[in-house]
Order: C-alpha cells, then structure tokens, then sequence
DNA sequence: AACTCATATGTAACCGGTTACAAAAACGTA
DNA sequence: TACGTTTTTGTAACCGGTTACATATGAGTT
C-alpha cells in the first residue's frame, strides 16, 4: 500500500489537487470541506497510509496532546493500578501519556519534570508533594495545570492534590490494633527521607504510640524498600529485638506479605501470636493466608479523578481542583486481640 | 526566576547578543562554542529557566528521541518489571517512552500503534507477535525499527522478537506433573483468542495430555482474564466437574494463587491432594503458602534487552536483532506426586 | 605584509503542519 | 441581472528549533 518514502500533507495536497489548508482541514473539521472534496481526499490518505504527523502539529497547534506521569515505580502494584487508569482516561481523550520513574530519586524526578516540560506536556501528574519550591516555580513558568497525588496537599499552597489522608491512614491502622489491646506495636514502612507517603504513616504511627504509651520507642521502626524480602528481614529484624511484640503495623502490603511469610517461618502464628496490619489492600491481600488487615486506598479512583481533573483544567486554563478521596480499614484475618487478653 | 511567557531561542539569542545557532550550539555541542560566548548564553538560559522546546527540535531534526511501548496491561504486574526495565533503559539513553495500553484488544491496539507512528516515535516495542500483516506493513512503511517481546517468533518473519519460548514453558511445566507421575491435569490459562501467549502455552498444554492419554479433554480447560478471583472461579469449576483431577497448570502465576486459594478453601491440601504449577514466578510466589511451583521468565532481563536491541537498530539504522531468553522450571511447595501413587 | 587554514559565528532555508485572512464560488433575493 | 451573504477553498505567515553554507576572525607561515 503505502510506499517506503514518508509522505508529507503537501503531497497528498497535490495529489488530491487541492491546497494543503485543505487537507488539514479534511484531517481536523471535515465538515469544513464540501463532501465530494473531502472523498477525493480520504482517499488519497487512505491510498499512501498518511498519517500527519504529530510533532508538527504539535509545534504549529501549540498543543502537544500528551500529559507527563512520573512515578517512583512501576512494579509496585499499588502505582501500576493508578497509572493504569490515568493512562485510560488520557487515551480515550487521545492523549498520549509520557511515563517518567523516578526510582525515588528526587533528583532524577527533577530531570524528568525537566524532560516533560521541555517535551510540553499539556499537563503533569506526580506523585507525593515534596519537592524543591524552585522545581515547582518552573512547571509554574511553564503555565502548565499539573496535580500531584498519592499525597493530600494542603488547600492553601495552590499544589493541587487528587488523593488520600495517609496520616489518617496510618492512624486508622494504628487505631485499631490499639482498640484490639496492642500495646508493643513495632512498625515496618518505607523510606522517609525520600518517600513523603512513608513518612506521613509513620508520623501516624509515632503519634499513636505516643497517645498509648506515652513514648514511641524509634527502635521499633524499620524502614525498607518496597520488597517482599525488604520486609521479611525487617520483621525478622524485629522479632530477634524483642520478643514481646504482639503486633506490627506493615505500612504498605508488600512488607507486609513478607512480613507475614517470616512469622510462619518462625513458627509464629498470624494472628494468635503476632497481628500484622498492612497498607493499600493489593488484590493479593486476600489471598495470603491469613488474609491480610489492611487500609484500602482508591488507587485507581484517584488515577481516574486526577486524569479528569487535570484535562478539565488543560480544558479550561485553570488550576486543576483537588479533592480528598475516602479510604477504608479492611479487617480480615490478621489481626486479633493479643494474647494476654484472651 | 522566569517570568510567566515562554522564552524561545531566539529572545535567549538577543538577550545574549548572539544569532541563534549560536544558543543551538551552546546547548547542543558546546565544545564548537568559544568559553566566554558560551557562558554569556548559559548564564540567559540560566536566569530565564530555559528549555528548549523538544517538539521544535524533533521536528527540525527528524529524531523524536522517543520510542513507543504497547503492553495489554501495567497492573499485571509481570508486564510492570518490562516496562520498568525498558522505562530505565530509555530514561538513561535520553529517550523518553509513550506509554499505550490495549488491554487486550487488538482494534486498541492497532489505534495505539498508529498514533505513536504519528508521533513520529525513533522505535516500537510491542507485546505478542500476532496482529494483522497490513499493521506490520504500516510499521514498515514508515521505516522504523521495532521489537517483539513475550512472543517468540521464527526468524524467517523478518520480525524480530527478545523473548522466550512459550511454549516450551508450557511443556516444561506440563512435563513436571508428568513425570510426578499425574495424568488427568487441568488447564487454567489466558483468553487465548486475543492472547497468543496464552494460545502457546494452551498448546503446550494439548500436546502433553496427547502424549500422557493419547488425547485431551477440551472440558478440562479453562480460559479467564488475568485476576485472581477468575483462577478461583475456574478452580471451582473444575473441581465441580471432575473430583479426580490430580493436577492444574495455570498458565499465569494470578491464576493459579487464586486456584490455591480456592483449594485451600474447598479444605483441600496442596499439594498433597493437588498439585498446581503456575508460570511466571511473579516476585509474589515465593510468598504463597506453599511456595508456588512455576516457570520462571526473564521478564525484566527481556525488556533491558529488548530495549538495548531496538536503540541499537535506531542507531545503525538496520533491523534490530532477536534473541531467545532462557527460562526455568522452579520446583516449591506446590507439587508432589499424586495420592495415588504415594 | 600577504596568504593559508582553522575556528567561531551568522544567515537563511527548512522540518510539516495550523490558521488568519483573502479570494472565489454558490446561493438567495430584489 | 446585479448585489449582498454565506460557504468553500487558497495563500502565506507562523510555530521554534536545526543545520548547510557563507562569512568573519585570528593564528601560523613564509
């Protein structure tokens, strides 16, 4: 069909025996053109398998119909399941998502913003809400809408966020091994320094221990990276430390299903001897055994709301809106009254 | 620091008393630029933030610096440690990926790849071999390089595909519950009709039981989309219909957890009175209880690969080059000979 | 001083579309 | 038939860079 040479609309223009402004308008508002015109066009299009090329419309229309996602990780279930829906929404509004993964560097999401904008992206969505002032003063230059998720952002600093209260998060688990009895909790989450998801459950985590014992003890906290192993060695870490811990808030289900794997190792029973909470309810939460307690977030929800967000404000020119998605405590078999007050 | 309007090459050029190529230059091949000019346009690129307008350059040089990814799914997480892999790969070569997603559906699928080909991507990396020639023909004709990953496919089509041999994974699985010793084995696997993965390993599946009973029982098959739940359900089904089953090979590690989990909650033992083999080895099957028997695939070593082999073929210009991965029977917890020959 | 040659910079055509505006064609009406 | 309107099509400037080629500058040689 088509031939090995790339065709250009000035040839197809030629061909058909009309004017390129023709052709662009056959492509984009064909009722624009008298039909038996628009036919003999088509079907020289359809003919040499033209299709126009994106970039330079791009660069004419000043639109680049593509937004920017960048991530931290792909393989973490809990982000594919919201890129997942983002990538959705964008694609049936025929935007192309250009996809960044940040590996939880905060420098190499700065080349990334950098990247998208140079590529201008018609709007961003990142995820977490901690980063450089200047890095945000540059995608504002840009007079791009972006929104930020997976992190609940404040109203009053303009950073539009589409997501979840992890604090609140971490103290509904919290909460409810305290209503249980636990009192020796220990706490396995991700890294802090470079994960303000992780920080703000631990925050929770600290608090409530604060609210039951009056103190957190910082040596009952671990923090890995978001792997199975990562948070079997934790908990082994941890049961080797002190015997008389009688529950472990996992602050996401991936440690916690590692977690939960070397209890069993040891002989421990979940949740008889240790109860264990997770974090994200994973699908595969309800098929460890025991099943998992966990928070449900509404991974794909917030993808679908923040894509929507963010294209009605590419639409309108406006800051995109941010909205505080509901989250659940999930109570399955992991969890119980301790021991002692059985 | 930059000011709400978007600054062009042209204002940096003025700005720092110099034309144009020389800000191209600067940013493109600085060495060609005397010191002291160079540091007069970097310090206005500086003050004004910036970034030279991508789109503008891939059109004026004809290179997008931009390679096109289509997977059927991200939450499937085998095809989230490719796409991470590939992702870090483009990301560090300077490329960026555009990300189509086509959930299994090959009209999807065949728009994504049209409209990456519109975006002008340097290169295509695909999932499956199998969709329609005049598809492959577009491809072709707009002369850019492509790869073919999760698929093996003969290297006389011209098409060339990093991947394993499905396959051959089906029958190293189905071999193992042969050699245990079992003979009426069911199949739970893919939609093979829009999945030519699950199409290999089904016939895989077929030519094994051949080879053990001289025929195979259509009604010991199950086909069902990548989720947990639908592995349950097709185990319950098959129990339903044959209490004599010894063995099921779940084509897909997803399937057979929720195969176990159904097991388990039917009180019976695996595998001690079932054995399961999946395929995959998801970083989640060391985490089942028990252990999950599986095949292991070199996912992310695939897409590195793949990725490495598709900008080769963008540098030099020529095809890229295939290669078959190896893969792996990882024998757990989750198979043993069957009862009656205990 | 005159001439070569290498290096640094500038000029302008070009990449492939969109779109404002102008021109032409078609239509309705007095 | 002539004229004002509306509809359809064409012309050309523009989007923001790259890059081939031309020109200017300066060092090295005789």
């Amino acid at each position: 069909m088509q031939s090995r040479k790339r065709h250009t609309i000035r040839e197809i223009a030629h061909e058909a025996g009309v004017s390129i402004a023709t052709v662009s308008r056959v492509m984009n508002n064909p009722a624009s053109v008298l039909p038996s015109t628009r036919l003999a066009v088509e079907r020289v299009i359809e003919r040499h398998g033209y299709l126009s090329h994106a970039i330079a419309v791009s660069l004419a229309s000043s639109r680049s119909l593509s937004i920017g996602l960048v991530i931290p990780s792909i393989t973490n279930s809990i982000y594919a399941s919201s890129t997942q829906a983002i990538q959705g929404i964008a694609q049936s509004a025929g935007y192309t998502v250009l996809l960044g993964v940040s590996e939880f560097s905060p420098a190499l999401e700065e080349k990334l913003i950098r990247q998208l904008l140079a590529r201008r992206v018609d709007g961003l969505i990142l995820t977490g809400g901690e980063r450089h002032p200047t890095l945000y003063d540059l995608i504002d230059g840009h007079g791009i809408p972006f929104v930020v998720t997976w992190k609940l952002v404040e109203e009053s600093s303009r950073r539009p966020s589409v997501s979840f209260d992890n604090y609140k998060g971490g103290c509904m688990a919290m909460q409810h091994l305290k209503d249980l009895g636990h009192r020796k909790i220990a706490l396995i989450c991700g890294r802090t320094e470079v994960n303000d998801r992780a920080r703000e459950r631990r925050r929770a985590y600290v608090d409530t221990m604060i609210e039951i014992n009056g103190i957190a003890d910082l040596a009952a906290i671990r923090e890995a990276d978001f792997e199975f192993d990562q948070g079997r060695v934790a908990m082994r870490e941890l049961l080797l430390q002190d015997k008389s811990l009688t529950a472990v808030f996992c602050a996401n289900d991936i440690q916690a299903i590692g977690a939960l794997s070397e209890c069993e190792d040891q002989g421990l029973r979940v949740p008889e001897d240790i109860s264990i909470v997770g974090f994200d309810d994973l699908p595969v939460a309800q098929y460890t055994k025991p099943r998992l307690t966990t928070i449900r977030v509404p991974a794909q929800k917030m993808g679908e709301l923040a894509a929507t967000r963010l294209f009605d404000a590419i639409r309108t020119g406006a800051q995109a809106i941010g909205e505080q998605l509901p989250i659940d405590l999930i109570v399955r078999g992991s969890t119980s009254r301790p021991r002692s007050l059985e």
